[in-house]
RNA sequence: CGGGGUGUAGCGCAGUUCGGUUAGCGUAUCUGGUUUGGGACCAGAGGGUCGCAGGUUCGAAUCCUGCCACCCCGACCA
């Protein structure tokens, strides 16, 4: 832990990879791509998943689980989708090893070549709806509010801790409906819950919205996404919901009797997060001191440091002390932990947990005891206030309170100073070059444009924001009249 | 797959140009002692297929050939 965190400015990739590994998130592994989940990332993650799963419940929705595995031919079966997802999937061809006949280890057995290969799942809608055809034969077997967590598995060209691993954790919705205008709706719901998640939990200020044509989900019809500003100026999409239509019902040739007593094709929504919210929270928030962690999902709220005194007597009375502060910390509902490690001296204890982000910080020595109050450190602002023993739970919880509000606010700003409206192309190009972030601009709809400013900036539409005010304009590349401004960034 | 970089102790690195005793430093670990209000100090100890495989040589971390892995940038993508 000796390194000094480089600055973001410097080297924006190190100072991520730092907080990832130094911060005791996650480790690299052995496997290409993929990461070690530490205990403390995934107690976040835990978190992470607890409130998510609670609000997924609230909204009538039951957790399953489907298989790992999806057989070759029902990847294929969607058109748009294997198009989408072909490029990087990992392959299972063979169920069985043997020793090397040349000495040394072991080597696939050909003898035992499966028929048909297996594909390891990079989303779960193929192998879903292959037995929502089994489910669903009435009207009154709809809807059906499915959700899995589960990991995934897509063999990107290039990986990133957290932002990008070739395997990954996530939860995956899948939906079925009996009309149009219920799944539009349910799509439209599960966006607002992420939104709700990372607002209040994440303390991350997200654009709600749709994405253009060329960045929707392979095989829907509408793709609805919440997008985040990360701190080096760059977009990160940080959840997206989908309105599949009957694209999957009609693949998967899944139809119900309606209660006129004529077969319809189901229609279809899928909405997910990933463990790439933890890379958001890390790129939204944290400094070069390390990770700071919203108090709402910190693995540990507080951590309380007691000292350790040359005295035998004084070090039980400062435990006995920090004991009772964790245990009426608890009562709050506060996860706290106490450090009272007699090896480590107090200044590493306040640089590590700085380090892991811990959001609140108290120390408890023998002139506070005897003065009857502790030192509580916030790591949001780095701010160090004395604060009396008494009523010290009523205290923190009112401090993570404030730190939760002050990281959202803080956050929020910067998203807003880095929202910047242009209708003149060098500037444009210069907003992006210099300033990043969001710049709201015209388009003129076509996919031809997009991918023109992708070429010539390397920004893409990030979405189309809900609740846009429509105002006439000119497409900011073509010209061509505009209704409304969209959002392009450079992006994760 | 293209460009750049790195592989030497758990972690971080020096040594490689120009081959030469027993491969070194910081940190971490272990033992003993002193310490403890912002990353302690002293003394001692343990820890190495120098990425892998060949080759050159009396002798290779160092030179040659081939290969592999990882990181960063790009293409691809959540």
């Amino acid at each position: 832990m000796s390194k000094e965190i480089t600055s973001r400015n410097e080297d924006y990739s190190q100072w991520y990879n730092d907080l990832v590994l130094k911060g005791g998130l996650a480790d690299y592994s052995a496997v290409r791509g993929c990461m070690v989940i530490k205990p403390y990332g995934y107690t976040l993650w835990e978190n992470i998943r607890d409130v998510l799963d609670k609000m997924f419940k609230d909204t009538g929705h039951v957790n399953a689980y489907f298989p790992l595995f999806i057989p070759k031919s029902f990847l294929s079966k969607e058109a748009d989708h294997v198009e989408g997802f072909a490029k990087e999937c990992a392959v299972v061809t063979h169920y069985r090893l043997k020793n090397d006949p040349n000495g040394g280890g072991v080597v696939v057995d050909p003898d035992a070549k499966l028929e048909e290969e297996l594909i390891v799942r990079p989303t779960s809608e193929t192998i879903i709806w292959n037995t929502y055809k089994s489910w669903i034969q009435s009207y009154r077997d709809l809807p059906i509010l499915v959700n899995q967590w589960a990991n995934v598995v897509r063999w990107e060209m290039r990986t990133r801790l957290f932002l990008r691993t070739a395997e990954f954790l996530w939860q995956e919705g899948h939906t079925a409906h009996a009309t149009a205008q219920e799944a539009v709706e349910e799509a439209e719901k599960m966006l607002e819950v992420y939104a709700t998640f990372a607002e209040e939990f994440m303390a991350l200020p997200v654009v709600r919205g749709v994405k253009s044509p060329n960045e929707r989900f392979a095989g829907a019809i509408e793709t609805y996404c919440i997008e985040a500003l990360m701190q080096d100026g760059k977009a990160l999409q940080a959840g997206t919901s989908h309105f599949l239509g009957q694209n999957f019902a009609k693949a998967f040739d899944v139809t119900f009797q309606n209660k006129e007593g004529k077969q319809e094709l189901v229609w279809a929504t899928s909405w997910g997060v990933s463990t790439r919210l933890i890379g958001a929270l890390i790129m939204a928030h944290s400094d070069d001191q390390g990770l700071v962690m919203p108090p709402k999902l910190a693995p540990f709220q507080v951590v309380i440091i007691p000292f350790i005194s040359k005295n035998p007597e004084e070090t039980a009375a400062l435990k006995d002390k920090a004991d009772e502060i964790r245990v009426a910390l608890k009562s709050r509902g506060i996860r706290a932990q106490i450090d009272d490690d007699e090896t480590k001296r107090p200044g590493f204890k306040f640089a590590e947990y700085e380090m892991k982000g811990y959001p609140v910080r108290i120390v408890i020595g023998p002139r506070d005891l005897a003065n009857g109050v502790a030192e509580v450190a916030r790591r949001d602002t780095k701010e160090k206030q004395t604060v009396s023993l008494e009523n010290i739970d009523q205290t923190i919880e009112n401090l993570l309170a404030d730190i939760q509000n002050n990281m959202y606010q803080k956050a929020l700003s910067y998203r807003e100073e880095h929202i910047t409206k242009t209708d003149n192309w060098d500037e444009f190009v210069n907003i992006l070059d210099t300033k990043a972030g969001f710049v709201a601009a015209h388009w003129d709809g076509t996919s031809e444009t997009e991918d023109k400013i992708k070429e010539l900036t390397k920004a893409t539409i990030r979405c189309i924001p809900l609740n846009n005010t429509l105002e006439d304009g000119k497409c900011i590349l073509s010209g061509q009249p505009s209704k409304q401004r969209v959002l392009f960034a450079r992006a994760y």
